[in-house]
DNA sequence: CCGACTCCATTCAAAAAACGTATCGAACAT
DNA sequence: ATGTTCGATACGTTTTTTGAATGGAGTCGG
């Protein structure tokens, strides 16, 4: 009643050799079994597949239709147990990657780039949300790798660094501070400062509170603004400075230039880490991972985790 | 080491019951033995396809991966032993037909296209040839259906008549013949023939002869040339008259006109005919014949062969 | 015309594989 | 701690598959 991958291969062989015995011996078998299971098989197709004649057999136009079918069907098997394999060592399949939305201007590009061209079967879907969505997605698994700054330590996740960058001090090209080579840490007191909201880089804001009262004194935050475009935006219309990690120097608006900030011993950097699951040992995982250390020039070590 | 298409079963149904238990009472059988067919299947492709754990079991990236393939391999199976079913009622595959040349006038386009509409899966090949060529086709299964007229039986063969059509005189519409509305047969000997080559048709000049010999005179063949249309052009351009079957008349040249023949009591028709191999029993090719005789209103059994 | 040969089908006993019952062991939940 | 759920394992039984031997139909050459 049911059709045998067995019944297949050896049809198969049988309509190549079109001789039962040479068939058999293809096959490394005796012939009768041969002649029985491709008896089994029209049956239960319920259609003869050869002509038995004198010398050999020839297939029928069901045989004929039938062969094509058995062949693709062959194939298609191999096919999937090579597909599997390849998963299996992270070459094909699908990643999740979630970044944050001024992203685009730093490494993270690059390192999809240099994925996608070492892995171009395995489909890399970015998706562009909060912090807090990006730790929901990583433990609820629609999130592989998550790309942000200043994560703090979680449960079940593996928060690796994969770079640090100098933070900055983006002025209007009008302002006094654009005089300068590099803005004194002390003037980010006496100008209205442009952040980004809490719900966006939670800790940023701490971070920069902490940097300020350890200078001795409290920064005026003017405005908290959803992306860093938006902010230097506001910087150029005059509203007042913003501190931005050095990606965003990639960002050339008219109107808006870049300080190095000086006269701070403290810790003026901004890092980027990426996050991921530690109980997970998907290849594609491992894969995308050693990627991004390559391109950030890492080792795979500088990790914190709970 | 081989892939078994119950171990795909089994596989898919775990995957799609995410419970081993469950998947062994919907397969009807005990739940050992699916354990045992998965952890095969794991093995051959090296690699688990599920996560055990205590609730049920879930898919691993690769277990999805295959069970895409899986579910694709059962229905490519599913669907092949269903076109074998359909093939073997002459629902699908392929017929070669032979036609002649001037078999486009007459109703074997419309044998095509009842045939194309009442079984649209099966490939119908019209190829156009002499007759002798139709034979060797017919012989070496190239041709499975040809249509000729004044066919002479053959060994193999069955000739079966489809229609037989009266024939009709052409004339140029300046003649004087074209002023009568039945030419006598006893005409044809006072104007120049214009006759189809002995390749083309064998038999019919023999017949046009024998007929006038019957009548008592000699034809005067003025001119053979290869098709109908090129012989309607010649009787146009007042080179003589032409003898042709009803479905010729289905050509509207301007400058010819018909005749219906008069006073003649032999035999004034043509036959349609078709010849198929009497040893094949294709449903196809059945089909395709039942197809042709609803279409010309004949008996299946008005047939000759040797 | 007859015997040798080729090739597919069948028989039958042995080997292999699959199955079911019973049981184990781990992970939760109460 | 105890019961429950669920997958894995052990083992005896049944089913299936296999191979060697044989049968039987058709073909070829002398």
């Amino acid at each position: 009643m049911h059709i045998d991958i067995r019944q297949l291969r050896y049809f198969v062989a049988v309509a190549e050799e079109l001789n039962f015995g040479r068939a058999a011996e293809k096959l490394h078998i005796s012939q009768p079994p041969v002649t029985r299971q491709v008896q089994q098989l029209e049956q239960t197709l319920g259609s003869p597949l050869f002509v038995r004649h004198a010398k050999g057999v020839t297939l029928t136009p069901e045989g004929a239709l039938f062969l094509e079918e058995a062949k693709a069907m062959l194939t298609l098997l191999e096919q999937a147990a090579e597909k599997v394999k390849h998963a299996r060592n992270g070459e094909l399949g699908r990643i999740d990657v979630a970044i944050f939305g001024s992203a685009v201007f730093g490494r993270i590009p690059e390192i999809v780039l240099a994925f996608r061209r070492k892995y171009p079967a395995v489909k890399v879907a970015l998706h562009t949300m909060s912090k807090q969505r990006q730790l929901d997605g990583l433990l609820n698994r629609s999130v592989d790798v998550a790309f942000n700054r200043l994560m703090t330590p979680q449960n079940g996740l593996i928060i690796e660094e994969l770079s640090r960058e100098p933070l900055y001090i983006a002025v209007a090209d009008s302002s006094e501070l654009a005089q300068m080579d590099a803005v004194p840490f002390s003037q980010l007191g006496k100008h209205p400062l442009v952040l980004f909201p809490t719900s966006k880089l939670p800790g940023f804001i701490d971070k920069v509170r902490d940097m300020c009262a350890s200078a001795g004194f409290v920064p005026n935050i003017a405005q908290e603004v959803g992306d860093a475009v938006s902010g230097l935006a506001l910087v150029a219309s005059g509203f007042g400075i913003c501190i931005v990690p050095e990606s965003i120097l990639n960002v050339h608006l008219p109107g808006t230039v870049f300080r190095p900030i000086c006269d701070f011993d403290g810790d003026l950097t901004l890092d980027l880490s990426c996050v991921y699951r530690s109980n997970e040992h998907a290849p594609v995982i491992e894969n995308f991972l050693s990627v991004a250390r390559d391109v950030c020039g890492t080792a795979p070590n500088d990790t914190q985790s709970v």
